[in-house]
DNA sequence: TGTACATCAGTGAACGCGCGTTCACTGATGTAC
DNA sequence: TGTACATCAGTGAACGCGCGTTCACTGATGTAC
C-alpha cells in the first residue's frame, strides 16, 4: 500500500490504487497546510497522476472530501471498537480506554478529524458516512451500557443520555485541547488527565461504586 | 452601522467604515458559503468597494480572517458575561445561564464561531485575539469558583479544573450538536437538556447542595 | 493457447475563470497658520 | 475665516497564477471463444 504514496514508485501506465492515494494525499495536504489548501489538482500531483485523472474517481473536489471523512470514520470507529475490546476489563476501565482513545484520534490523526467534524460536510448526505459514523458512536453507546448496568437504579440516567455526555465531553477536550489552537495553552493537566478525572466526577455523580 | 451593509448606501468617495464592512462581509460569507469560501475579492465586492480596498485594512486574506475571529471572541466574551451577570441568583442559576450562553453563541453565530473554532487559526498569535479569549474563559472561571465556594470541602476539586471541565462539556455539545452537521440528529434530547442534565450530574459528583 | 474485442484508467493539451497583488493615480479629509 | 498642504482611503487597470473541467486520445487489462 505504502508503495503508491512515492509517485516514483508507479510502473505502467495505470496506478492501481489511485483512489486510496488520493485520499491519502489529501489528508497529508490537511495535515500539512489545512483543510483549505485541498485541491484535486495538487492530490492528483502528489500520486503522480495528471489533473484529469481523479476524475475517474471522484465527481468533484468536496466529494474527496466526503471520500476523506469516511475514511476517517471507519479507521475512528476501528480504534474506538478495538480500545473497547468488548468491554474486557471493567466497565469503567473498557470506557476509559474509549475515550482515550478518542483523544489519541484527535491527536494523531488532526486531518482526519478536521474532515470529519470541522470540515461542514453534511453526514445525512452520504449514507456510508453515517453508518461509520453510527459504528463509532455505537461504541461509545456500548460501553455506556456497560457502565448503566452497574448504577444504582434510583439514580440512573438513560444509557443514551450517558453516552451523549461522555461524547460531548470527550470531543469538547479533544476539539479544544488535543489539536492545533489551543493546544499550546498552558494546561495544568494533560487532556488524558481532564477527560479521566471529569468521566470520575461525572459517574461519581450517577452513583458509580469506584471500586467496581 | 447597518448603513454600510448596503453597497448602494454609500456616499462618496470614501467608504468611511470598511473595516468593520469588511469583516461583517466575510462573516455573510462563512455562514452562507463556508469558511473557504471567504476572499478579499468576494468580501470587497459585497462591501461595494474595489478589489484593492481591503489592502488599505487587511495585509492578505488571513489577516481578514483573524480580524472576524477577534471580533467573534469580542461578541462571544460580552455574551457570556451578561449571562453571568455578576452571579445573579444561586451560583448554581448562574453557571447554567453562561453554559446557555455558550450553546446559544454556537447556534446564532455559527461564522464567528468557526472563526474561532475551526479556521486553525493560532490563538498565541495575536495578542488581540488571545485576550478577548481569554476574557470568555474568564467568566467561566469566576462561575466555577462561585460553585466552587459552595461545594463540601472534602470533595473539592480545583476551580480551575471545574472550568476546564465545563467549558469541555459545552463545548463538545455545541461543536456536535448545534451547528450544521449533526444539528439535524434525532436526539432525543435538546442541546440545552443535555447540557444542563450533564452538569447537573457532574455537579452532584463533587457533593453539591442541589438546593443552594 | 492465441486472438479479437470491449472496457477501463489513464494522458496531455487546452480553456475560461476568479483570485491575489501591485501600481500610479485621485478624491476627500483634517489641520496649521 | 480662508488657504495651502499633508495625509489618508479609495480607484481601476493590469498581471501572473493555479485551479476546475473538458476533450479526443491511448495504453493496459480482462475475457469470450
Amino acid at each position: 500500500m505504502s508503495r503508491f504514496k512515492d509517485p516514483r514508485s508507479r510502473r505502467g501506465y495505470h496506478h492501481g490504487n489511485l483512489r486510496e492515494a488520493l485520499i491519502e494525499a489529501a489528508q497529508r495536504i490537511m495535515a500539512e497546510h489545512g483543510p483549505e489548501s485541498v485541491t484535486l489538482s495538487e492530490a492528483a500531483r502528489m500520486a503522480g497522476v495528471s489533473p484529469a485523472a481523479p476524475y475517474r474517481h471522484f465527481k468533484d473536489r468536496s466529494n474527496l472530501m466526503i471520500a476523506v471523512a469516511h475514511q476517517g470514520f471507519i479507521e475512528f470507529a476501528d480504534a474506538l471498537d478495538k480500545a473497547w475490546d468488548n468491554g474486557s476489563g471493567s466497565p469503567l476501565k473498557a470506557l476509559m480506554r474509549v475515550g482515550m482513545a478518542y483523544l489519541d484520534f484527535a491527536r494523531n490523526r488532526p486531518a482526519f478529524y478536521a474532515a470529519m467534524f470541522e470540515a461542514g460536510i453534511n453526514h445525512g448526505d452520504d449514507p456510508d458516512l453515517s453508518q461509520e459514523s453510527n459504528r463509532a458512536f455505537g461504541v461509545l453507546r456500548d460501553a455506556s451500557a456497560a457502565i448503566h448496568a452497574t448504577l444504582p437504579e434510583d439514580r440512573r440516567a438513560p444509557p443514551l443520555m450517558i453516552a451523549l455526555h461522555i461524547w460531548s465531553f470527550a470531543h469538547g477536550i479533544a476539539s479544544l485541547f488535543q489539536r492545533g489552537d489551543m493546544a499550546r495553552r498552558n494546561l495544568p493537566v494533560s487532556p488524558e488527565e481532564l477527560l479521566e478525572s471529569g468521566v470520575l466526577i461525572y459517574l461519581d455523580g450517577l452513583g458509580l461504586n469506584q471500586r467496581d
